[in-house]
RNA sequence: CGGGGCAUAGCGCAGUCUGGUAGCGCACCUGCUUUGGGAGCAGGGGGUCGCAAGUUCGAAUCUUGCUGCCCCGACCA
């Protein structure tokens, strides 16, 4: 993408609304614009980033076996009476009457409507276990939006959900969910620790939050240090093999929020791993039985031919709020620092002297090599000044820059730099786009 | 939902106390000079001062009501 023809609107300065890093970062970047308390529209360098995020999340739900679909975001109040949630789930709700006086909703999750799904066609433990997801927007009508992306009221959600015909099938779902998400955290570049947690209203009795540690996360949690460093799977993990050492490996150490801590558990551990940071709940994960197929109807017909309520798990990802995660886990003074994973660009082109002939044509053979090698480069053609471009650069925090300036391409060099570190080299620019290419 | 604060140009702000018809920086437009870490000079455009009533000869400024947004706390992907 050239500069000069895309929509990056970038500022000098943060609107005041703007309090936590990564808020401040995503509308200095022009990532978004709010459009009402914890609503943003999203600008191209955001949708990006969200896109690459919700690739990410859907490649490892289909490689643990989920299946995707999608539901509306808009439903019928009257699958709300049925799991009884109409009335539970209280004014987050966002509640819509039609033209007809029919009660409709926002949906803020979908549990009624996938169980609803389900009754209608599967009928045999034959065709279970099945797990079904959908990344659909979201709306809870939060009273205090806020944080930016971190804490909206219109979200964007991973939600995926469990069938199985017993408790031993239902852990295997929750194991396999519990894996996609340490893979899925690790592939966005976070460290994502699974913390015991309470089941609030969706319900049920096992439940973890995948937590990450950052200063300005919005809750107190507890951990043991050992679980920053263990390692999660590769993509060659057996989803249909036995996960539980996986997990066990993750679950028998110390870790939990506020709410779930036990003072006495953690201070049997040595000092020295005792970990107590703030952190940021990135998702969520349920094992919650009968819950909604008991009252819902949601039977299958077993072996003997009795019927029975299937055991059902859901499993939240907050795709939007990701974004905000990875920004407050990766930035520093100048501004954000994306993770190759999720970068929107692949690598900065940046063009010192645009009405140059040969730093124009350096840069255009930069720019077409990295495009031609799928690094999706975003060119700096623009005739803004060096200092300006650099900043610009830096705040939107691709992984690489070529700085191609006439200076250095009167020695046959152009200046590589690594947003990461800051490093810079002065190299030809063939090694820089070597560089910039080459596998990891 | 309790407590606090803010609302003036796209963004950041001054002006409000003490009423006299709106200003600064950045951004934007034109020209010239510049160009390796947010350029300089000259000229220019843009605001029903959140909305509505009221007080007054006169309201950004005073009064009342409303709306929106933010922060702290309790709750949530």
């Amino acid at each position: 993408m050239r500069l000069s023809r895309y929509f990056l609107p970038i500022l000098k300065e943060a609107p005041k609304e703007a309090e936590i890093v990564s808020h401040r970062l995503m509308l200095r970047a022009g990532m978004m614009r709010q459009q009402n308390a914890g609503i943003y529209s999203w600008l191209p360098l955001g949708l990006k980033v969200l896109k690459k995020i919700e690739a990410i999340v859907r490649e490892e739900q289909d490689r643990s076996g989920a299946v995707e679909i999608l539901m509306p975001s808009i439903q019928p109040a009257d699958l709300w009476r049925e799991s009884g949630r109409y009335d539970a789930y209280g004014k987050e709700m966002l509640r819509i009457v039609d033209r007809h006086e029919r009660e409709m909703l926002y949906g803020p999750t979908a549990e009624e409507v996938v169980t609803d799904i389900f009754r209608t066609y599967v009928r045999s433990y034959r065709d279970l276990p099945l797990n079904l997801y959908n990344i659909q927007w979201k709306f809870r009508d939060e009273v205090r939006p806020r944080f930016g992306v971190m804490r909206g009221r219109e979200f964007l959600m991973k939600d995926a959900y469990s069938f199985d015909v017993d408790q031993a099938g239902a852990l295997r779902a929750y194991h396999k969910m519990f894996v996609a998400y340490l893979r899925t955290y690790k592939r966005l570049g976070l460290t994502a620790i699974p913390m015991r947690a309470d089941t609030g209203p969706i319900g049920g009795k096992l439940s973890h939050e995948f937590i990450i540690l950052a200063s300005t996360g919005e809750s107190a949690v507890f951990c043991d240090k050992d679980l920053l460093d263990l390692p999660v799977p590769g993509e060659d993990v057996d989803f249909d093999g036995d996960l539980s050492p996986v997990v066990d490996m993750f679950t028998s150490r110390y870790a939990a929020t506020d709410e779930m801590h036990d003072e006495a558990a953690f201070a049997a551990l040595p000092e020295d791993r005792r970990v107590s940071a703030r952190g940021i709940e990135v998702g969520h994960i349920f094992s919650f039985g009968t819950k909604y197929s008991e009252p819902m109807g949601a039977k299958v017909a077993m072996a003997d031919g009795s019927e029975q309520p299937v055991i059902m798990g859901s499993y939240g990802i907050g795709v939007s709020r990701l974004i905000g995660a990875i920004i407050e886990a990766s930035h520093d003074d100048a501004g954000i620092i994306w993770p190759e994973s999720v970068a929107p660009f692949g690598a900065g082109v940046i063009s010192l002297r645009p009405d140059d002939a040969a730093v124009t044509a350096a840069c255009e053979d930069a720019y077409a090599k990295l495009a031609a090698a799928g690094k999706d480069p975003l060119y700096d053609d623009t005739a803004a000044r060096p200092g300006a471009k650099f900043a610009s650069m830096d705040l939107i925090g691709l992984p690489w820059q070529i700085i191609i300036g006439p200076k250095g391409l009167a020695d046959g060099v152009v200046e590589l730099k690594r947003r990461a570190t800051g490093d810079k080299e002065l190299v030809s620019l063939e090694s820089a786009i070597a560089r910039v290419t080459e596998k990891a």
